[in-house]
DNA sequence: CGCACACTTGAACCCCCTCAACCCAAGTGG
DNA sequence: CCACTTGGGTTGAGGGGGTTCAAGTGTGCG
């Protein structure tokens, strides 16, 4: 189920845990609410999302299967949940987790293993965020996203989205506009395919690294 | 010294740790290389750096006193370290580290609860570089640098800058000239006053706070 | 079939960047 | 003591990458 435990704990783990399902578009987490519950995502994907008050908005992360929500916060959520599709969580009680953390002090060390990938991520992100071009920051998110949302097996060059480019825009700092040129000019620049909306191609890996390098 | 252990564990810590002293400006770790060692602050401030080959930088933070360096790494460090000024430092081998995490199990809590803020800041981060204005930027680092750099007892509207103008433009993803003339706009409609170029005084803390959060 | 909704494409604009000059304080050395 | 240098900071003019505004094109679903 939740994957980061072992077989013997997971019964143990799943007497704690309930399971439920979410509806596509649901907001599950709310920015600025009390954290009191810790989720752990079983099926789908969901954007989490910061938002300004004059509505803007910046997408942090996608949160696919195996995923932790929930756990970066002191008392409050720092950010939104929203389901792309429909989807099945774990729920923990806030004060289930520490119990299980006491029980299985192996589930901490997974813990922190876990903050410190997601924080490495961030700090990428800063990097695409502050100062890399529109092209290099849709290059950079073609090669990481697969990876960052443990695709099963897609190892190969399809990489099928489950956002639209409205939620690529805002993960990227920029508009849907400018997303959907930069794709074109990809795709016109034989680097990458588009046959739907939802499904790229990458035809030239080597160059889509260059451009994600800030090489080219 | 480390601040974060108790201190019946302190003596066993000094043990372990080395002191050394760098001088300013000494990049005491390179992004890209094997992580070996792990740092505490113990005197002065540090840039955190990630580069792109042509030269394009983004500060991913600074780390003040009592701040962990080498934690968010799997084997290479993941960004740079730079001394702004003088500084004095605790070495600890990664063996020495992980031994100290099996003998004090508190450790490791402490450490994921340093990782989980980190992620909240650099989730905030990304909201900035993502969707703020240069002016929107400017306010929110002038209100939120001072906690992160836990500067002691300085509450109140005094903040002093131990990097340029040059660190601060990486660090928002702008350019010199946009922070200084942006510094200077605020200046000149009273939000703030600069008395020198690395102190700057908050007069206004009101309208600072309603331009960081993008209401003005 | 037709209404949303997502996506694409075009044109004009703007915020920030680039390039350049200048100011100022702190060394440095003759 | 002063000319010279160096590094950080500020200010101005012009240009460009991405946004904004607007229209058009699919495309899935009731």
């Amino acid at each position: 189920m939740c994957g980061v435990v072992e077989d013997a704990d997971l019964t143990r783990l799943s007497e704690m845990a309930v399971e439920c399902e979410v509806a596509a578009g649901t907001a599950f987490i709310e920015e600025g609410q009390a954290a009191d519950t810790f989720f752990n995502v079983t099926a789908g994907t969901a954007r989490l999302i910061k938002s300004l008050p004059d509505g803007r908005r910046q997408i942090i992360g996608f949160a696919g299967v195996g995923h932790f929500l929930g756990l970066a916060v002191s008392d409050i959520y720092a950010f939104g949940a929203e389901a792309l599709g429909p989807m099945r969580l774990c729920r923990f009680s806030r004060a289930g987790l520490r119990q299980l953390l006491d029980e299985f002090p192996v589930m901490e060390q997974r813990l922190l293993a876990v903050a410190r990938d997601e924080l490495v991520a961030a700090q990428e992100q800063m990097l695409l965020l502050g100062r890399k071009t529109a092209r290099e920051r849709l290059a950079s998110f073609l090669l990481a996203y697969p990876r960052a949302a443990s695709c099963p097996a897609r190892t190969e060059d399809v990489i099928s989205l489950p956002m639209t480019r409205a939620d690529i825009a805002d993960y990227l700092g920029l508009t849907v506009e400018t997303v959907s040129r930069t794709l074109t000019r990809l795709r016109t620049g034989r680097v990458i395919a588009v046959p739907s909306a939802a499904m790229i191609l990458i035809r030239d890996r080597a160059t889509l690294a260059s451009i994600a390098a800030g090489e080219v």
